[in-house]
RNA sequence: GCGCCCGUAGCUCAGCUGGACAGAGCACCGGCCUUCUAAGCCGGUGGUCGCAGGUUCGAGUCCUGCCGGGCGCGCCA
């Protein structure tokens, strides 16, 4: 529709373009916009005011001429010129209803478009370490990401969900530590837990598990595990420590042992994260592992690329790669003095996996504690001659969780979290999937589980199903009464639907597919759950206004279609905001 | 010190990528259930958009500088 206004604006300026007006316009330069007021009509346009300095006149007075040159139309009932010079235009009242004839049509296509054309875009998200149960942050980060990719797949882009496993670094090797240090607890041995293990219970869980399938064959003394290692904290230094123990775990269960309890802790966490986010109703198409990764070599093809490019030099017996070229702030360490790779090796070679698997764009969503990594990673793969502009970075900023007034405390070692599990369980999937998506993502997020669990407007999940649900009771009392919905009468019959408040929803349902587009664009899921809200507020102001059920049937089959319309947008919306559409509540 | 995010009604936040009088929910006050779900609706109270400059026909929105809050700045992950 805004198209079709925006063409009719073209005509006219060129019809101008001669005679009145003497400014070369750019095409693109003139934009309709949805009118914020219903009194400045459906469309507006503010094209009169910007031409007006170049073009020498006032802008109402130019306003004035484009509306007089404007082509007549069958969308349109009458352009006027408002304000400092707006052109507003008023749909005729056949093209306000193709609206909803579009929404009736299309069904729960409705909002999609081809926008994207089918490019390929890699969503990577969550991506927590395997070394604990999901937390309340990452349930953020899951609830985007899903929505994100919804929106980019109702856009038209042909978008792949991706979970990057960081199995391979330091924090497994503690884990695997911290599970054999509770398995010889268990057995009643002396070995104090090392300060900086992770000591929550689910550790606890995966030792016992150890125990029924290795039993004591992986048992030693305390004194024989604890001779020749450093005082850990607060005596001596718990990094220190923790990894003397682990040497020493390696030396003592042999490198087979060894792995068998690292595998067995990787895969307990892994199999609670997968259960947790399908729990929540997000899924993803591929898990990609790091160790994986390094074992095929890659790690070390990246970084002999970056040596043939020359964006490489070692330093103090380390090798570091040139970002400060590609815009960072300072040069980078892949490679440590000890012979370690850093993170960044890994992550830039994965990254340039997602390339080789033919991604034109990777989004990454990650924590706003991450934000220092953006510059470092994206300089790092222009090194590498990808474009810029094909790695993205959606930052999540945090969440506090608050239990009315009270801010419950998050600590991460010591287990003192609430996990994404504990939340579902009491809050419930929907309500945590829209609470989580109702702020923008670059906004501190405070969640109230008092609040997330009040059945009422504080949570805009039961509103919007709320609205759902209502339409559905209407047709169950339809059927009730022994009543059928016509679709050809109400086809027919929608000029009755002519009151303001069908006006308002018409409106909306009229913007739903631009602000799909918006959304997935901006990466703005919460404008999404904004728009829903402001339909169904329409939608209830409108059924405590109104009968549907009335004796006329070219009215009842009027409203009972623009009710159904509702209910449709609503379960679109609800579906990729990635919450159910109950028929009653 | 440098970098990123935020500062809008008593509280929590929108503000559609500069536009027409600044919006919503909660809270507070007053109304609406013999009719399709009151998890709802209607009305009212409430704001120098952190402060000061600048750009513009027009600034909550863009730029600069302050002030305040959060986060990050390792050969950690």
């Amino acid at each position: 529709m805004k198209i079709e206004l925006e063409e009719l604006l073209a005509q006219a300026l060129a019809k101008l373009a001669g005679a009145a007006l003497n400014v070369e316009v750019d095409r693109r330069s003139i934009v309709v916009e949805r009118a914020r007021d219903a009194q400045h009509g459906d469309y507006a346009s503010n094209i009169a005011m910007r031409l007006a300095k170049a073009a020498g006149l006032r802008p109402r007075e130019l306003a004035g001429a484009i509306v007089a040159a404007l082509p007549a139309s069958p969308l349109l009932a009458r352009a006027e010129v408002a304000g400092a010079g707006f052109i507003n235009f008023h749909l005729a009242s056949a093209a306000q209803f193709e609206a909803l004839r579009r929404v009736l049509e299309m069904g729960e296509r409705y909002g999609t478009s081809n926008a994207g054309r089918g490019r390929r875009v890699l969503v990577e998200f969550v991506s927590a370490n395997p070394t604990g149960p999901l937390h309340v942050g990452h349930g953020r980060q899951a609830a985007y990401g899903a929505t994100l990719s919804n929106l980019l797949r109702a856009t038209g882009h042909a978008v792949q969900r991706e979970y990057y496993i960081n199995d391979a670094g330091r924090q497994v090797d503690i884990l695997t530590a911290s599970v054999w240090v509770r398995y010889l607890q268990a057995a009643g041995s002396t070995l104090p837990f090392p300060q900086n293990g992770y000591r929550a219970d689910y550790v606890n869980a995966i030792a016992a598990s150890l125990r029924a399938l290795r039993g004591t064959t992986l048992e030693f003394p305390a004194a024989a595990v604890l001779a020749g290692l450093p005082a850990d904290a607060p005596a001596g230094d718990k990094e220190a420590y923790i990894d003397a123990l682990i040497a020493k775990m390696r030396a003592l269960l042999g490198a087979a042992g060894y792995a068998a309890v690292l595998e067995l802790a990787l895969e307990a966490m892994l199999a609670d994260i997968r259960a947790d986010l399908a729990g929540f109703g997000v899924e993803f198409e591929s898990w990609f592992s790091e160790r994986a990764l390094a074992r095929s070599g890659a790690v070390e093809r990246t970084l002999a690329r970056l040596h043939e490019l020359g964006q490489t030099y070692e330093q103090d017996g380390a090798l570091w790669l040139r970002t400060t070229t590609h815009g960072d702030s300072e040069d980078r360490v892949l490679v440590r003095a000890n012979g370690a790779q850093t993170y960044f090796a890994p992550d830039l070679s994965y990254h340039m996996d997602k390339r080789s698997r033919g991604f034109e764009l990777m989004i990454d969503v990650w924590g706003a504690d991450h934000h220092g990594y953006i510059d470092r990673m994206r300089a790092g793969l222009v090194a590498l001659g990808q474009p810029g502009a094909s790695f993205e970075v959606c930052l999540m900023q945090f969440v506090s969780l608050y239990r009315g007034e009270q801010k419950i405390p998050m600590g991460k070692r010591d287990g003192q979290f609430v996990t994404l599990r504990q939340l579902r369980e009491e809050v419930g999937n929907d309500a945590c999937r829209v609470f989580y998506l109702m702020r923008s993502h670059d906004q501190h997020l405070d969640f109230d589980l008092e609040l997330a669990k009040s059945r009422s407007n504080d949570n805009p999940v039961y509103y919007l199903q709320y609205a759902h649900a209502r339409v559905a009771s209407v047709m169950k009392q339809l059927a009730a009464r022994g009543l059928a919905y016509d679709a050809a009468e109400a086809l027919a019959s929608l000029a009755r639907l002519d009151g303001p408040h069908e006006a308002a929803i018409i409106t909306a349902l009229r913007a739903y597919p631009d602000t799909i587009a918006l959304a997935a664009v901006n990466r703005t899921p919460h404008t999404l759950v904004h728009q829903l809200r402001e339909l169904a507020q329409a939608f209830h102001t409108w059924y405590n206004a109104a009968q549907f059920i009335v004796d006329d049937s070219a009215t009842r089959n009027a409203r009972l279609a623009l009710a159904q319309g509702v209910q449709q947008v609503l379960r679109n919306g609800l579906a990729l905001l990635g919450a159910g559409a109950p028929d009653s509540m």
